[in-house]
DNA sequence: CAGTGGTCTAGACCACCTT
DNA sequence: AGGTGGTCTAGACCACTGC
């Protein structure tokens, strides 16, 4: 195989064939992809070559190598995957592991705010999840999720849902999410939310909103949370 | 024989200690270190070792390299300061550069919290220094600073102070700012900083306290800052 | 032009895992 | 023992910079 008629340097022309069999689900997570000498000789290219491109595909979280064993696609557990993107924590803490109560769900049209931020121009319908989300036993997020029925096909019947969403989201529905747009305000807690949360209507509340983003680039869901931050803080490390 | 614990990759070597002559000061921001060639000779690596440590030292914003030219040490310009650790955006904007106004800078002892945030034990004196934030020209965000004059000397006698503090902590005091620690709740504005930002008191405000680290791993800044989100949000990006 | 970093290759040896 | 990834080396060629 050539791919020395391009502009890009090797590396990147093998780390972009590789993310696209990501992409297209040809190795699905938790299996070994073929080895670096596999791959070389598949490709024509060399050894250390392969390697640049897959470890770069490490930094990014799409694969992970084990001394010894082999190239695994990144798997979203839900330790991992709760770990890497929940962001509350007790002040100086660890990391918190939330349970979750469901308390409702609905299909309905996406508004024309949710279909830009979504990047879908057709009239499609989404899935509107509400759920509580408890920190010690104590309810500390109210939490709206959007989730679009073109990319996740009748997610409104699943019997059960996971704490995490994203391993549903790469478990059934191929969806590997790879990165979280975040913006985050204070508000007054709106009066409907307010008996779930434990506070009076008014109270200030974190107000989290979230885009998450699949492996191809796509924002393919989105959520709305309120936080109470009288327990709990949300952490950051910036580098 | 088994390796002992102490086992280190020669790049990792090599890594440590050019951080180490970082830390030290033997070389200032903006000028340049020797070449992977020179180095690799000085300490009898090959250059692809080298390599290896200064791309790790650049991943981590510590070198800086271009093709052609050489290796320089990253310089805390006030664009890619602020670029980097300030996170107020308008929603789903590009980033914003903020104007500042100082308010008033006082020395005073270290509270105990304080000085076990900033790994102090002896009672030591800091500098508390109020600042009001502009963006877009108007007021955003209620800042205190909180400076040890242990590592900033003096540092309440500096005439004018940059827009970006990261900048001076650099070139005056060999301050390196590598990541900073946020932790973020919702809270009500206190009466005192409401005429401030210009807002009711009591109104729901963002309050991000940030502990800045040095290249050495010391927190060598606290910082509390109000932020009103009634235009901006706090943004990140998780990957 | 010489010097720098960027890419690519080929091969050696090591540490770890599985069989 | 054989295969995997991890480290390290040496050398080639390219692209860019500055003189």
């Amino acid at each position: 195989m050539s791919l020395s008629a391009s502009f890009q340097p090797l590396y990147k022309q093998v780390y972009d064939l590789l993310t696209g069999r990501l992409v297209e689900g040809h190795w699905k997570p938790s299996e070994s992809i073929p080895s670096e000498m596999a791959l070389a000789e598949e490709l024509g290219v060399s050894q250390g070559t392969v390697r640049k491109a897959l470890n770069q595909m490490v930094a990014e979280n799409l694969l992970e190598r084990q001394q010894g064993k082999g190239t695994y696609v990144a798997e979203h557990t839900q330790e991992s995957s709760l770990f890497r993107f929940f962001r509350l924590r007790e002040p100086h803490g660890e990391s918190l592991i939330p349970e979750t109560q469901v308390l409702s769900s609905s299909r309905r049209a996406a508004t024309q705010k949710e279909r830009d931020q979504l990047g879908l121009t057709a009239k499609v319908q989404v899935v509107e999840l509400l759920r509580l989300r408890f920190l010690k036993g104590e309810p500390a997020i109210f939490e709206k999720v959007i989730q679009p029925l073109s990319v996740f096909p009748n997610i409104d019947k699943e019997q059960v849902l996971p704490n995490s969403l994203y391993t549903l989201y790469q478990e059934k529905y191929g969806i590997s999410i790879v990165s979280v747009r975040d913006e985050l305000r204070a508000t007054e807690l709106p009066k409907a939310y307010a008996k779930h949360l434990g506070l009076p209507a008014g109270s200030p509340v974190l107000k989290v909103e979230r885009a998450s983003i699949h492996i191809d680039g796509r924002v393919v869901e989105l959520s709305h949370a309120y936080c109470s931050t009288k327990h709990f803080v949300y952490s950051v490390q910036h580098k």
